[in-house]
Order: structure tokens, then sequence, then C-alpha cells
RNA sequence: CGCGGGGUGGAGCAGCCCGGUAGCUCACCAGGCUCAUAACCUGGGGGUCGCAGGUUCAAAUCCUGCCCCCGCAA
């Protein structure tokens, strides 16, 4: 099948070195155009951009994608299908008729469930116990075409957002070469999605990390897991941001303390006080520090029973 | 030229502004207490203070250059 990927980030990379491995015959890559990022504002290859350098395929990578010329040099591809995963811009109309079957999207949800940018992040912050990969066919309207293949996954009560997006992304690559090689002639399964489900995860924002300890325990908890690894989940200590990494719900309570408040300490990291049980945080990260186990930040920051996390 | 923080025993930090014995919490080792312990007590080992030069009687500390790391913001 002849194909042309269009896709940005690691999430992205794990599909298109799946497509190749499984010998499928990528034409052209499309992502987006390096951009002055990072420290220092240097301009930063994405990494499929990076991958199509290595071997060597075409890389596209277009400021507009109504720029005729853009659709015109996709034309010439002869594609069979697009296939996009984690690109970051919506398609046009014009772009979407152009392979010769369709464009199949990787979307990291249980479609209908959790249409837009951070389904992954949307399943753990909501402390959903499953989730899944669904390939859809695209249509202009956002995630909204029919399904081509799904496949479930648990969520781990420990994993983060971060780590399921890692182990979903080789479950999703696993699902398109696989979905590709049942159907070289390009007669996918077609199933529409029930609109009477369809759900939205939204683009995630800082102010979403900001954490009150006055929440439950469990609901702190299914935030710092769903804001990994960004935006991060922070608090302040000492008028200094905190972030907050790796947390874990005990069973004590946390009588006597108000909510923020640290109960006590020990080899493991940290205990907070939340509205309901206390919190013990595993590992942190200080302003301008690096991630470090919360036993670490104790010894060195002086954190006692009593200290106010706000 | 985006803004900023930092490199000090194994970990995390203080000390630097106002040069003059290398400090704190933890880890580690030994001994003690204890039915016992990750708890407690006592003792102990371990550091070219990122690198190079300069100033000085004397530099972790002041000056110059270099290397490396990180946060924010995007």
């Amino acid at each position: 099948m002849r194909i042309v990927f269009f896709g940005s980030d690691e999430f992205a990379a794990v599909h298109l070195e799946a497509l190749l491995a499984a010998g499928q015959q990528v034409a052209a890559c499309v992502t987006g155009p390096d951009k002055p990022q990072g420290r220092g504002m240097k301009l930063t290859v994405p990494p499929i951009k990076q991958m199509a350098l290595d071997r060597q395929i075409p890389c596209l990578q277009p400021a507009s994608l109504k720029d005729k010329a853009v659709t015109e040099a996709l034309k010439a591809y002869q594609a069979d299908i697009f296939v996009v995963v984690a690109y970051g811009y919506l398609l046009t109309q014009e772009i979407l008729d152009i392979p010769r079957f369709l464009c199949m999207n990787v979307h990291g949800s249980l479609l209908p469930k959790y249409r837009g940018a951070a389904p992954v992040n949307w399943a753990v912050l909501n402390g959903d116990n499953e989730t899944g990969v669904s390939i859809q066919k695209m249509v202009l309207r956002l995630d909204a075409g029919d399904i081509i293949a799904q496949e479930k996954m648990t969520i781990g009560g420990d994993e983060d957002a971060g780590q399921l997006r890692g182990r979903m992304s080789r479950v999703g690559a696993g699902l398109l070469v696989k979905i590709l090689k049942e159907h070289p002639q390009g007669d996918f399964p077609l199933i529409p999605q029930d609109q009477a489900l369809v759900t939205y995860a939204p683009k995630l924002t800082k102010d979403m990390g900001r954490i009150d300890w006055k929440k439950t325990a469990a609901s702190v908890n299914n935030q710092v897991r769903g804001l990994q690894p960004w935006p991060g989940a922070y608090t302040f200590y000492k008028g200094k941001m905190l972030k907050i990494i790796k947390l874990l719900v005990t069973a004590e309570a946390g009588g006597g303390f108000s909510p923020g408040q640290v109960i006590k300490t020990d080899k493991n990291g940290f205990y907070v006080a939340c509205a309901d049980k206390a919190l013990l945080v595993k590992e942190v990260q200080p302003e301008a520090g690096r991630v470090m186990p919360a036993a670490s930040f104790v010894a060195g920051y002086k954190v006692i029973q009593g200290s106010l996390l706000e």
C-alpha cells in the first residue's frame, strides 16, 4: 500500500516506524515546520522529520495546508491512503479527497468518547479504568468519522497519562499495521459513530494543573496522573512552585491536619492531607530543579510535619 | 540575542553578597537500646567545593574565560 504519513511527535513516530517495519511503502511524510523552541529558542526538528531524513523519505513541512502548491504536491505522490497520527493540524476537505482509498487517523480513545486533542489525558483525569485506540476514516468534522477498528486497553491504577500514551502508541501501531495488511484493497469496515455517546477531550491548559488539596485524595491523584507529562500538576511550598510528579493514595485519614498540610515524612516521601485520605507524594520537581524522589526533596528543602502546601 | 536557576562527600540542600577550621537533612558503616524495627541513641568513613587562569598572605567565597545541567516560556 502506498502511504503518505502525517504526524509530528514521538507517538506518531512509533506508528511510522511500525509501518516501515511492516514493509509498507511510505512515499512521503508530512509534519509541522521546524519551530524555535526550548531553552534559547533553538530551532527544533519534529521527530517525524528526523526519522524521514534518516530513512531518506521525502518530508513536507507546509506552513499552511490551504496552500495550493501543498495539495498539488500531495496529489503527486499518488497515495492509496493518508495515515494521520498526532499531526496537530486539521486537514482540508480538498486534502481528505486526495488519496485513492481514504484518510485514516489513529486516535487515543474509544470513539465516540473523547473526541479532540487530549483523549488520553482526559481518560485518566476522569479516573476511567478503560480506554483504547480507534482508527477512523477521517472526515472534515474533528474525530467524527466512521470507525475502522478499535482496541480496548485497561488503565493501570498508578499509570500516568504519559506512560499510558506510550503504551498506546504501540497498541495503535500494531492495530494500524494489522488493518492495512488485512485490507490491501481498501475495503475497510466502516462503522458509524453513535452520536448519542459523543464526548470531547479539549486541549489541556496550564491552569488545570493547580492542585486543590481540599479535594479528595483520589481526585488529586487523577489530576496528577492525567496531566503528566504536560502540563503537569503543581502546588506551592514556601512560595515556590512545586510540581507533583507521582503520588499514591494511602489508607490513612488526614485527621488533625488541614488540607495541604504534611502529616509526616518517611523514606518514601511525604504524606499530605486531602479532604478525605492522605496522599503519599513520591516524586516532585522543584522550581528550577529537576525531578527527584520526594524523600530527597524532604532532605534538602526541610519539609517537616505540619509544613503547608498551597 | 526570549526570561531565569544551578554545578559543594552517594542523594537533596546551606555556606558565596561582608574571602580565613567544609555545615545541614538523608543514605552508608560500626556499636548500643529493644521481643523487634524502616524507630531511637552513640561513634565513624567519605568532598580535587564543574574546569582553567587571575587577584590575595589566604579563594567554595572576588575577577575573567570555558564546559555541563535544569526550570519557565513557546
